[in-house]
DNA sequence: TCCTAAATAAGAATTATTATCTTTAAGGAA
DNA sequence: TTCCTTAAAGATAATAATTCTTATTTAGGA
């Protein structure tokens, strides 16, 4: 287990530290998402004297290396959609570019799919892609 | 156009005032998933006394009364994610949990979909689902 | 026109995160 | 093993978006 993280480290060139060791534990500790306020709070029940500061940058370097990815919620740094049809975004990867995506088609295969495939103790309300990628710049 | 924002507004028992009608015109004007700040520079054209705490209060009620929704973002009270496969993620409505959803049929689904319904002047990285609804408590 | 609750303005407070700058320590080299 | 270099950590200030607080204003019904 820590065996792969070390290796991780390694390969990148990073250095193998006590702080990274817990960062590393506490996630896979935690489960369900944790904020960093989360990790934090774990992470100070054995290791009180960790800076909050190293956390996030840990956590950074974490993401940059693949050991982690961030989750998108709805807090903060928000952006509005006043379009209120059943829509999906198009995300850019290299800008902040947001534009919608309408599919009909894809709406009712997906619709039709949960018909036929329920989620265990779930009661589906909404479903949203998020498709990232990159815009095709030529045609603007 | 604004008939139908004072209508809303009406049914709602909340008063017109200028400021959001200002509001409203700025986002019916601006495309592209403004952010409040986006917004507010838009309106202080016209409008330079109007006070941002203002905007972010209205913003929110409209928000209330569905005549805007709000687009989840990367940034800012980021919640991490260990599994690094391509899984999806379940939203509660009720509260703040963020469960994974696994679901290869549905991958391939996707995955197909796509292939033969290419976006126009995108490039597709990756599809993720957010999906809402509730969880049904009696099974935790 | 008057009255009252609702809305606005102004600015302080909060919260999550990032930046800065100094000190520490990981880990390769001697 | 010790030394050395540089990345990493710690402490704390700064930032940025948003929320809160309180006094003032105003929409719209009586």
């Amino acid at each position: 287990m820590s065996k792969f993280f070390r290796k991780v480290l390694k390969e990148k060139g990073l250095k193998v530290t006590p702080q990274r060791v817990a960062i590393f534990e506490a996630i896979t500790h935690l489960k369900n998402h944790p904020t960093a306020e989360n990790i934090i709070a774990y992470i100070k029940k054995n290791h009180p004297n960790i800076s909050i500061g190293t956390v996030y940058k840990v956590l950074d370097s974490f993401v940059e290396n693949k050991l982690l990815s961030k989750v998108k919620t709805e807090k903060d740094i928000m952006r509005y959609d006043s379009v209120l049809t059943n829509h999906h975004h198009l995300y850019c990867t290299e800008t902040d570019r947001i534009e919608d995506y309408e599919d009909d088609q894809l709406n009712e295969l997906i619709e039709n799919y949960f018909k036929t495939h329920q989620i265990k103790n779930f009661n589906i309300q909404e479903v949203k892609l998020q498709i990232t990628g990159k815009f095709n710049k030529s045609l603007k």
